[in-house]
Formats: structure tokens, sequence, C-alpha cells
DNA sequence: TCCATTGGATAGTAAGAGTAGCCAATATTG
DNA sequence: CAATATTGGCTACTCTTACTATCCAATGGA
């Protein structure tokens, strides 16, 4: 399909989809003739993907394409391909108390998680800990408990449901599954949040 | 304490802390003369809050005012206040399928929710939703049941925890539980992800 | 008295995410 | 086959967000 159609087919306009081709966010079309060049499907998912990664999960486009860097790259397991797309989208590391980089570390290690002590996962965890405890909000180990039986219910769960014949399929819906449903998670923990809360005082 | 203490304790420079005055981020200090005012505690907790809620959670400037004014309006009960602080801000609604609002009432329904059928949180689920079956990953209706028990066990184990003495207080307590903590759920989601999957596979 | 500081106002900057316009080279269609 | 419409490729412009930097006249402390 030409320029016109993809632009059609992802309710894009034909300058955006130009954007996305100069940053290397949209491989570009087989060209066939100096002024023409072939789209397909692949383009097109690859569009909504995009779309999808900016206005549901909030991502800048920098980090889209760190994301999509690591789902086309055969070189990494699928696995690989996860922790990449997930270190390249941390922000650079601000710095955090070693207070709350030791109570990160009893919790990774309490849950079993030891393996992710220096992920850059526990330093957003420990920034959070210490911008809590700065507000005079300390968060006790018994909640991170909690939070964290409640997010090891959800890896359970989704983690092996994951087909792991097609690499690159396989990536993406993990990239997919993993950056989409965040949005979807914190949503119900409002909604959770507003309803026990309601339950309590009404 | 004058401007310039303000800026030395907050670890914000002047033009910055102006900024906020300018922005209705910060309350302006009792006015002493033309030339000076005078700023207390509350001042530097305020610009740790904003910081803490742009930096770590993650906020526009504009929705940090939106949280601000609903901790600050007397006029709310903390719980309205939360719930006044949440629906500032969720962005303008995208049209979501009815096939994705169907799937969200249903799981609404089936754990008691049904009071937040209306919510602006149910939106953002709903386009969550929708954006992963247009990218051929549907969510079943299993997998959000346990990020919805998921999202239950949290809210029953904070909520409850929140001092309702002191309703400024209180509401503090709330929004900065719940908008700092999000990224700390996130973070350890992705490190149960990273956990789960390197014991099912290596 | 005099010089650094302040409040208040205006203007400038940098990054992020598009938008718009131009042009020469094709396609398509009449 | 000629006229018209579309491309690809390039450059430049725009809009928003979040600051930064200046300026200035009025103070306040040494």
């Amino acid at each position: 399909m030409l320029m016109a159609e993809l632009a059609d087919r992802s309710g894009l306009p034909v300058a955006t989809i130009k954007f996305y081709l100069r940053s290397g966010l949209l491989p570009a079309g087989r060209s066939t003739s100096a002024t023409r060049a072939d789209y397909d499907d692949a383009h097109v998912r690859r569009l909504r993907l995009v779309r999808a990664l900016t206005e549901v999960a909030g991502l800048p486009l920098e980090a889209v394409r760190a994301v999509l860097e690591s789902v086309d790259d055969d070189s990494l397991t699928w696995h690989a391909a996860v922790g990449s797309a997930h270190t390249r989208l941390s922000s650079a590391a601000a710095p955090t108390s070693a207070g709350a980089r030791e109570q990160v570390r009893a919790l990774l290690s309490r849950h079993g998680w030891a393996r992710s002590d220096s992920s850059p996962h526990a330093d957003v965890l420990a920034r959070a800990l210490d911008a809590l405890t700065g507000l005079e909000h300390p968060v006790s180990d018994d909640l991170l408990d909690v939070y964290a039986a409640a997010a090891a219910s959800i890896a359970e769960h989704e983690v092996p449901s994951v087909d792991t014949d097609d690499r690159v399929a396989a990536a993406e819906q993990v990239v997919v599954g993993t950056l989409l449903l965040e949005p979807a998670l914190l949503a119900m923990r409002r909604i959770a949040q507003e309803n026990v809360s309601a339950r309590l005082r009404d």
C-alpha cells in the first residue's frame, strides 16, 4: 500500500507518519521507485503500537523507540528483551538514601527477588520511598509486603501465559501486556480505593 | 523566612519558586513590605510535595495544581477530595468501544464496584482494553479479575490506615500515598515479572 | 548612606511532538 | 501522450510545558 492508504488505515496524518519514519519509529517501506514506497500490514500494526504506547501508556517517543528496538532485536531471548526494554525505559537515576535502598533490599530478599537488587526498578522504588519519607509519610514494611504480594500474584498469572514459540511475537506480547496494562492496574487500584473508603465511611 | 532561605531549604532556584508562585502551585508568603514576604515551613513542605509529585509521580504541573486545590479545599470531605483529585487528573476522554465498556462494567459489578461505573478510571480501563484488543492481544476476564483482586487487596490494607481526624492532613496523606506509591507498585510488578519469568525459563 | 536583596513583571530558552510547505520525480488518467 | 495528482525527502515552522534570566524600583540591614 501507498502512504495515503497507510495514513488512512492508521488514522494518522501523512505528516505524522513521515515524522515517525524520520524518528526511526516506523521502518521504511519497500521503495519501488524514487517517489514511491510500499507499506504493508506490519506498518499499520506498528503505527497502532506506537500510538497505544504514547496515548495509553503515556510513554515519550524516545522510550517507545527503545522498546521497539528491543522487540525487533532477534539477538535477545524474549526474556532478555523484556529486561532490556525495562532498563532502557528508566530515567536517569536520582540519588536515593541508604535507608531507602536498604528497605528495598530487604523487601526483595523477603520475596525471593534478590536477583533484581540492582535493577533500575529497585531505584524507582527507593526514590518513591524516599519521597514519601521526606513528606513525613514513611511506608511500613508491612504495606510494602502487601504491594509486593499483589505484584507477585499478577506476575504469576500472566507470565506463564506468554506464548514462547515465536520470539518476536512473544516480546511484543510482553511489552504490550506490561506497558498497556499499567494504566489499567492503576485505574483499578483507584477504583478499589474509592469503593473501600466509601464502604468504610458512607 | 525570606525567599533566599526558602530557596535554600527546598533546594530549588529562586526563579523556579517564583514561577511556582505565579502558577498558583505555592501560596504567597505573608507580605511584610512592598519588597519582602515571609515564608514558613508549610511553604517548604509544599515545595517538597510539588517536586515529589512531578519527579516521582510524573505529574504535569497542571495536574499538580488540581491535586493541591483538592487537598486545600476544606469544603470537601477527605473522601470527596480524593475523588475530586482523581477526577481532575484524568485526561480528556478518548472514545472507547462499547465492547470494552461492557467488559469494564461486568468487571466492576463482579467486584462490587458498580458505583464506579461512570468514574473516569473506568474510562482509562476501557481505553487500555481497547488498545490491547486493537493490537490483537485481548485481555481475558480471568486476567482482569486477577488484577482487580490485587488492587482490592492493596486498597483493603491501606485505606483503613488513614487518619481521619485532621481532614487536610488526611487528604494529603491519601493523595501522596495514592500518587507516590503508583510508580512503586509498577516497579514491583516489573520486578515480579522478571523474577517469575527467570524462574520459569532459566 | 549605600549596596545587596526582594517582589513583580516580562522575555527568553530548551525539549518534545508534531505540522506545514516546497520540490523534483513519478504515476495515473483523460 | 500530456496534464494533473501524489510521493518521498527535506527544511522550517508551531505549540506546549517547564523552567531561566533580566530588569527595575523599593527596601532593609551594615
